[in-house]
Parts: C-alpha cells; sequence; structure tokens
DNA sequence: ACATTTTTTTAGATAAGACTAAAAATATAT
DNA sequence: ATATATTTTTAGTCTTATCTAAAAAAATGT
C-alpha cells in the first residue's frame, strides 16, 4: 500500500474497474484489452490508456500485451461499486415501484454518487437485502459476497427441482419475457419432462405446467431443492 | 423554439443554469459573468466560455459584456434541477435519517441523475411534498413555486408572531446552531422583546424564552399568523 | 518455421471544461 | 472629461477521456 492514496475515482474510472471485476469472475487470469473495449462499447486504444492509469493507481496489474488482474484495493473498490449498483435496483424495484427490466440504466448512474453514509443509510433502509431483484448477491462493505450454490435451469435433470434464484440474462426483453410467463424468482420449478429433440422442457411453476426453450432454461439460475 | 433540441445537459451545464437561476431571483435584471463565477467558484473566463454555448442552446440570452438572462426554456430546465434537488434533500431527511445540514452536498451530486420516472416516483413516494427540509419551495413539472409570504424573523414587531418556514442562511454552522437551540421548521414563535441596544430578540419557542441575535434573526423566515 | 492474422500499443488529433495572462470594454472618480 | 479601476472577453494552455491510423507484438495456420 502507498502511503497516500485517493479513494475517489472518477465514473469513468469506477466504469472499468467494474467491467475487469465482472471479466474477472468469468475468466480467471488476466482480462484483455479487447474484452474491456467490448464490455464498455469502446476503442482497444482507449482501454490501453485507461489501464495505465489504474496501474498507476495500484488498481490493476497491468504489463503491456499480457492483460490485467484486479489488486486486492482494486477488488474492493470494484465490489464496492457493485454494492451500491445492486442496492439502489433494489431501492427502485422495492420502494419506488419500478420493474426488475427498468433499473439498470438509472442504477449505473446512482452507483457514482459519492457517500459513504448515503449508502449505510441505504442499506439499513431497506433492510439489508443480500441480493438484488435479478438474484444477484450484494457485497458486502468488505466487498465479500455471499456464494449460494446455483444451476442453470437446463443443467437440472427429469423430476430435479429448485427455487428460481436469478437470471443469468438480464436484458429488457428476457425479463419481460419472464414476466409474461409469470416466472418469478423465488418460486419453486419442478422439471416435469425434458425433450430430447429440442432440449426444452416442460416445468411446474405455481401450480401450472409451461413449455420452457432450451435458450430460457439457459438464462435461468435455480437452487436445487 | 429551434426544431430540435437537446433536453440533456452536462452536469457542468446544469451547474450554470441552476447559478443563474438562483442569483437572477435575487437582482431582477442580467447575472453577471463575474456574480457565476463567484457562486460557482470558477473563473470569470470559464463563466464566458459556457454562457456562450448555454446560449448557442437558446436557455439564456446573452450579450457580450450584458450579463445573462434566463430563457423560458431556460427557467424551466433549472427549476427542473432545482426540484430534483429538493425532492432528495426530503428524501434524505426523511427516509435516510440525514439531518438537514448534511444533505446538501449528496443532493448536489444526486440532482444530475437522468430519469424522469426516477423523479416521478420519488415525488409520489415522499407524498408530494412543496417545501424541502429548508423550508424551499419545490418546484412542480411545470417549473412554478408556491409562493407563500415570509419574512424574516428580525423584521416582526414585538407582539408579533408566526410560524417558523424556512432559513435564508442553509449552512450546516447555522443550522447545527438551530438544533442546538431548538429551532424547528413549523414551530410558533412570538416576538417577547425587541432590544433596541443590539437588536437582538427574545422570543417564545414551544414553551420556551430564547434570546435571539440579530445575525440569527436575520436568517429565520417566518410566515405571519 | 515462416507467413498471415489478430491483438495490443503508440502516436497524434479532438472535444469539454477548466485555467492564466493579456487585451478590450465598461464603470468610477476626481 | 479624462485618467484609473473594474469587469469581461480573448488567446493560448492543460487535463481527461475519447478517437483513428499505423506500428509492434503475439497468436495461428499450414
Amino acid at each position: 500500500m502507498s502511503p497516500k492514496r485517493l479513494l475517489m475515482f472518477t465514473s469513468s474510472e469506477e466504469n472499468y474497474l467494474k467491467a475487469i471485476y465482472h471479466l474477472q469472475i468469468d475468466v480467471d487470469k488476466g482480462v484483455s484489452t479487447n474484452a474491456i473495449a467490448e464490455k464498455l462499447e469502446t476503442k482497444a486504444s482507449s482501454v490501453t490508456d485507461m489501464v495505465k492509469k489504474l496501474s498507476e493507481k495500484e488498481l490493476i496489474l497491468y504489463k503491456k500485451y499480457q492483460g490485467v488482474t484486479l489488486t486486492d484495493f482494486g477488488k474492493k473498490t470494484a465490489a464496492n461499486i457493485v454494492r451500491k449498483h445492486r442496492l439502489w435496483e433494489v431501492f427502485l424495484v422495492e420502494k419506488l415501484n419500478f420493474s426488475w427490466d427498468e433499473v439498470h440504466d438509472v442504477a449505473e448512474q446512482l452507483e457514482h454518487i459519492k457517500s459513504p453514509k448515503l449508502i449505510q443509510q441505504l442499506d439499513s433502509f431497506l433492510g439489508f437485502p443480500t441480493h438484488d431483484p435479478h438474484g444477484d448477491p450484494i457485497p458486502d462493505k468488505e466487498g465479500n459476497l455471499k456464494v449460494i450454490e446455483k444451476n442453470l435451469l437446463s443443467t437440472l435433470l427429469k423430476n430435479e427441482s429448485g427455487i428460481c434464484i436469478g437470471v443469468n440474462d438480464s436484458s429488457s426483453e428476457f425479463l419481460q419475457f419472464l414476466d409474461k410467463k409469470g416466472i418469478t424468482l423465488g418460486e419453486l420449478i419442478t422439471v416435469l419432462e425434458k425433450e430430447d429433440f429440442d432440449d426444452s422442457l416442460l416445468i411446474k411453476i405455481a401450480q401450472q405446467k409451461l413449455s420452457i426453450s432450451k435458450k430460457i432454461a439457459s438464462n435461468l439460475y435455480i437452487q436445487k431443492q
């Protein structure tokens, strides 16, 4: 740890950190320049510039052509941004009656508000939620997140069942589709049939039988019972 | 009205608009470059640059060396930013237990969040408040604010009384001082004595007699009974 | 192994918003 | 009325975060 280290970052820096954080979870090695550029819809050359800057601030480890990794400090900082994002999403859905497909863009702005007290009070006001409206875990103040075992619905076998706890794809289109079908987080889902032909599923949810395509089943997380 | 007009402004542009809005209420003529610079703690040359930009966007009227005035469009836009600022202040105090001297800096950030739905829902969630925690009126969606007759406590005569409805100075120091003395918005205040010597007042508030200096009395707004 | 393709970095340019220093316009004072 | 002071604008520079185009490094295919 260098002696003095600024704890305030620009929105742009925060967005890069968050992108690297999310990408680093997927693959367990250095995150490539191109991957970051794609995620942030920017150009690789811009990423190279920013990556140097974040490296100087000791938020990431960077060696030319080698990709980047978050330092512990960077990981904690990124987790804190994700924490803010997800808490705001809970607020929007629980208190302001947003639907779960509308919250992302607003939370994307709110996550950059600087005020530790604000987040602390918001957390308390919301009753210390552990998951956001899409089922994603909310990191605690130290940046740790409670890992719960989750499986894609598509990996369940016939007659297995579990609680629907999250989505893999959180695009508006997908979430609105789930709303239309009546699929909500917290519901018990049982696999009644698996069709070999197209990998579609027949499931039971909330006293209803529903046919679900492979694509849908690969975007729903289940906690096995 | 020009045919196409961008409705999204940068935080910086919004801050300038807000500053001009507040300054224009005080004096009823063009706002000077220096006044804006002082309010925003920036340099006059920076103001000149920005003022040209806002003028091109038809938010203000500007002629070299003549100061600026908000157009109707600019006024409405500025009022909307003030509306957001004050609604967020209510939220912070009423829902997140901030004290009234802590809200300004956070509201200063929150006011720039872009989402009409957010503000609409927040307004409703807060019960459509008409005033912020300092007693300042919240503009409605059209930018109009309900004007209520208010007088500085220092202008009241002996034996006059009224409800404490707002503050002129909303610095932390002043607000904390009021807290310490037990002076809260909504309380009935009666002037028991006026001291010619130092213009201090003896007032009755919430069953208590309190001696108040001229300076304090010149920063408290009263609605006469 | 070497040529080709892909990825990443460098170099140079641009735009927004701020600054300093100097020039121009306006206001004030004797 | 004219000299002085103040205010405002202009001109040029800086920083942050972008971009394009070209160069350099790494990865890939035969």
